[in-house]
DNA sequence: CATGTTGGTATCCTTTAAGTAACTGGCATC
DNA sequence: GATGCCAGTTACTTAAAGGATACCAACATG
């Protein structure tokens, strides 16, 4: 079957949905250190530098209600919260993939534009 | 030589990094809309669908001071201005490509739930 | 019995993104 | 001479994101 070939409109739509999914300083940062191994709420707000629980919390119940995360509560004493990544969030990494390397590149260019006084 | 392995703090940071650069509805539907021919203003407010001129006008500014774009003024009568894309922007391709297909797969997934009735 | 940890809420506030609408000057067309 | 195109600008408003701080119950540790 031949690769379908979307038009700019249809391509801009897309890129559009997903921006509306992960936008946002904290969602993919987030979904990284849960996917990291970071499964507790106070371990998850530790990998993820400054953010506050309020955020962390707000943006918790997003990626559960779109899916990206599983909250499970165990009835231990105290009870203990874990979040997990879905399937469905791993099928991103692909692209945080290409968002690391460009990041990467990124900071590099601003330095080099730094010191080419352009 | 060997690939460098970032730890989780450095992803974190880089995607941040670019988050910072390509978040919001606009900046990447815009370079997609100029790098696909529409260089004149009018051109890429039309391609980019619902955008104010406002917005457009802000935005555009924005990604020149940050290198993606480049507008070249004309001194014909009237005056044209035309806006094209830096190979810097061109390096956002993979990234972008990620994007469309995530934001494709997106849809298909939305349908999904919808009838699954979790 | 004071302090710390866990998984959060509740309030309040500031900042940023984005939208609405009107308007500009210069030229070209009807 | 009214209308329209081009490339925007200006002023105002609203909505959303994010941050600061305090607090809660339940347990555990010193």
């Amino acid at each position: 079957m031949a690769k379908k070939e979307l038009n700019i409109e249809q391509k801009i739509k897309y890129v559009q949905d997903t921006l509306f999914v992960i936008s946002g300083k904290w969602k993919l940062p987030i979904m990284m250190a849960v996917n990291n191994g970071n499964s507790r709420f106070r371990d998850i707000q530790r990998a993820v530098p400054n953010i506050t629980t309020r955020v962390l919390s707000k943006e918790l119940k997003d990626l559960e209600e779109n899916r990206l995360l599983i909250r499970t509560v165990y009835d231990s004493l105290p009870v203990t919260v874990t979040y997990t990544v879905t399937p469905y969030c791993k099928s991103l990494k692909p692209m945080v993939d290409e968002m690391i390397k460009w990041g990467e590149n990124h900071r590099a260019e601003l330095k080099k534009a730094k010191t080419t006084t352009t």
